[in-house]
DNA sequence: CTTGATCCTCTAGTCGCTAGAGGATTTAGC
DNA sequence: GCTAAATCCTCTAGCGACTAGAGGATCAAG
């Protein structure tokens, strides 16, 4: 039933120093520990660290988390601040896309016009210099 | 014709702080100064920083950036790095982009579907937790 | 009974800035 | 010429979200 900090971390992927670090800003409860002092877990950990996790890969910062799992404790509450949270992050998650795409674009061109030549033609310098010419006038 | 940072901080819309930091860590060369030991700059500055801050915008590391700029000093040698800094710098770009296209999806999704409810109607919860159910469990 | 894996706490380092203290100098208005 | 505000300087410390390492205790397997 109970578990070691080890068999958490390989249950969610999550690292073993991340989850002390999650326990010592209190975005996991502290831990009972056995007789030698080692942490305990159960189910009720491994859920709430696949929430986080997935939260973060999602892009959500501990804060956000934090109120998002305070929601998830209270289901009664109104999921207004939820949607809120959710909603700004969408926002967020647009405009990364929409430059991260640009991006792509750009660095795509940039490499199918970057030929075998030297890079005074290699126009991924320029792009990245935003400039219409060779940038030669680092050189001195 | 020279000018201070101030002036270099307003026309590359890089914070001076963060132009004294690049030259700590030695992206920007160490300016010269005047008397009263203030850096001056002029348009070579200008462009370098332009460059800095495009391609840091981009999403390239600081490092990638020290390599990409040693490229552009040296004209006359193949782009066979540059390209390949690039190269690798797309694979993440696509990476991020599918992930976080996965992530609008899954945020718009959870938003439409979360209704005026309370919580535990809400789907937000639900899908963060990686859960088919109410984490009512959370609340022991 | 020993070896190696795992655990503990603690401090310090990472990256890319950002903020603030405390002081000097420059610029603009009067 | 004088004052007040803006800008500059250096320095140290802080941010988020970890990550690494020291130094030591404990556990599980052969």
């Amino acid at each position: 039933m109970a578990f070691s900090i080890g068999e958490l971390s390989r249950r969610t992927a999550v690292k073993v120093p991340t989850i002390r670090y999650y326990e010592q800003i209190g975005l996991l409860p502290a831990a009972p520990r056995t007789d030698s002092n080692r942490r305990l877990y159960g189910q009720a950990e491994v859920d709430r660290l696949n929430f986080i996790r997935h939260s973060r890969e999602l892009g959500f910062e501990i804060d956000d988390i934090r109120e998002l799992l305070a929601m998830s404790e209270q289901p009664q509450s109104s999921c207004h601040t939820v949607d809120s949270i959710a909603n700004s992050h969408l926002a967020e998650i647009d405009r990364r896309i929409a430059s991260l795409t640009t991006l792509k674009a750009e660095l795509a061109r940039m490499i199918s016009e970057c030929g075998r030549g030297r890079v005074c033609d290699c126009r991924i310098i320029e792009v990245l210099a935003d400039h219409g010419q060779c940038r030669s006038e680092h050189r001195q």
